[in-house]
DNA sequence: AAAAGCACCAACCGCTCTTTA
DNA sequence: ATAAAGAGCGGTTGGTGCTTT
C-alpha cells in the first residue's frame, strides 16, 4: 500500500540511534529502497541494522530498515487472510497471554507481530465493542470460546472435507493445515514464491533456518486444536451478572460470524502476492 | 457523482531489555 | 561495573482505498 507520510528527518537529539544531522527518510518505502536493502542483506546478513543501514546506502533508520525486513521483506513472509487455523491459534494465544504480539507470532510462522496486532485491532477489537463488551474481558473471552472458536473448527472440518476439490487448497485448507506451518513457511507457496525476494532469497540462509525452526514449534502447536473441545460457558461465567449474553448479543455474534465468513473475509486466503504498486518516491 | 465514514495496515514512536566495549 | 549501542516490543498514527450515504 502506498503511503503518502513522505518526509525527512533531522536528527539532532543524541538518543537517536544516528544521532546526526544527516537528513533521514521516513515514510513509505520505495521499490528502490526495498532492493538496496534485499541486496544488502542478502550479501551480507542481517543484525547491527544501523551501520547496515548506513552501509547499504539507505538514508533510514537502523530501526527502520529492521522494520521493513521483519515485517515486509523477509522471504518467508506470508501474506494474506488469516486462515481460520490461524485465527484460532491467535485467538487462543491471546487468550493466554494478552497482547504479548511477538510471542504469538512466533507460533504463526510467517506471520509477523504487527500482522497479528492489525488483525487483533481491526477484527477482534471491532466485534467487542459491536457486542459492547471490553475485549479483555471474561465476557468476551467466553463470546470468543463459545461462538467463534466453534465456527472456526467447523469451518476447518469443511473446508477439509472439500479440500481435495478446493481451488484455495494450498494456503487454507485445514487439511494442509501446514498452510500455517513451516513447511509453508519455506517459500513453497505462491504467496513466498513471488516475494520480491524469492528469487535473490537463495543465501539468505540465516532467516530460512530461523523459518526452519519456527515451523516445530508451528506445528507443534496447530496441535493444539486436534483435540480442541468447545467449551461450556464456564460456572463463573453463568453466574456472573455481567456475563451473560443477550439473545440480542448473541444473535448479533452469529451474524457477525456468518457475515464475515460468507464475505470470506474471515479466513479466504488471497493466494497473490499483491506486489506493490510503484511507490511515488523521492 | 460526490462526500463522508470506515477498515486496513505500513510505518513510526517511545520505551525497556540485552549486548558490547 | 558501567555507559552506550543495538535489538525488540507494544501502542499509535495516518494514508489509501473501499463502502455507504
Amino acid at each position: 500500500m502506498s503511503k503518502g507520510r513522505i518526509t525527512t528527518k533531522s536528527t539532532s537529539n543524541p538518543n537517536e540511534e544516528e544521532g546526526s544531522s544527516i537528513d533521514l527518510r521516513r515514510g513509505p518505502w520505495t521499490l528502490e529502497e526495498d532492493n538496496l536493502l534485499i541486496h544488502y542483506i542478502t550479501c551480507n546478513g542481517e543484525g547491527r541494522w544501523n551501520s547496515l543501514a548506513k552501509c547499504a546506502g539507505l538514508k533510514r533508520t537502523g530501526k527502520s530498515c529492521r522494520l521493513r525486513w521483519l515485517n515486509y521483506l523477509k522471504p518467508d513472509i506470508r501474506r494474506g487472510n488469516l486462515t481460520p487455523q490461524e485465527q484460532l491459534l491467535i485467538l487462543e494465544l491471546h487468550s493466554k497471554w494478552g497482547n504479548r504480539w511477538s510471542k504469538i507470532a512466533r507460533h504463526l510462522p510467517g506471520r509477523t507481530d504487527n500482522e497479528i496486532k492489525n488483525y487483533w485491532r481491526t477484527r477482534v477489537q471491532k466485534q467487542a465493542r459491536q457486542l459492547n463488551v471490553d475485549s479483555n474481558s471474561k465476557k468476551f473471552l467466553e463470546a470468543i470460546k463459545c461462538f467463534w472458536m466453534p465456527r472456526l473448527l467447523e469451518k476447518m472440518e469443511q473446508s477439509s472435507s472439500l479440500s481435495s476439490s478446493s481451488s484455495i487448497s494450498s494456503i487454507s485448507t485445514p487439511d494442509n493445515h501446514n498452510s500455517a506451518s513451516p513447511s509453508l513457511a519455506t517459500n513453497k507457496t505462491p504467496l513466498a514464491s513471488s516475494s520480491p525476494l524469492a528469487d535473490s532469497k537463495k543465501c539468505s540462509s540465516d532467516s530460512n533456518n530461523s523459518a526452519c525452526n519456527n515451523s516445530i514449534e508451528g506445528d507443534s502447536c496447530y496441535h493444539i486444536f486436534s483435540h480442541y473441545q468447545p467449551p461450556e460457558m464456564s460456572a463463573e461465567a453463568m453466574e456472573s451478572p455481567d456475563m451473560n449474553f443477550s439473545e440480542c448479543q448473541i444473535s448479533e455474534a452469529d451474524n457477525w460470524f456468518n457475515d464475515d465468513m460468507s464475505a470470506g473475509a474471515f479466513w479466504n486466503t488471497d493466494e497473490l502476492w499483491h506486489f506493490r504498486k510503484p511507490e511515488v518516491g523521492i
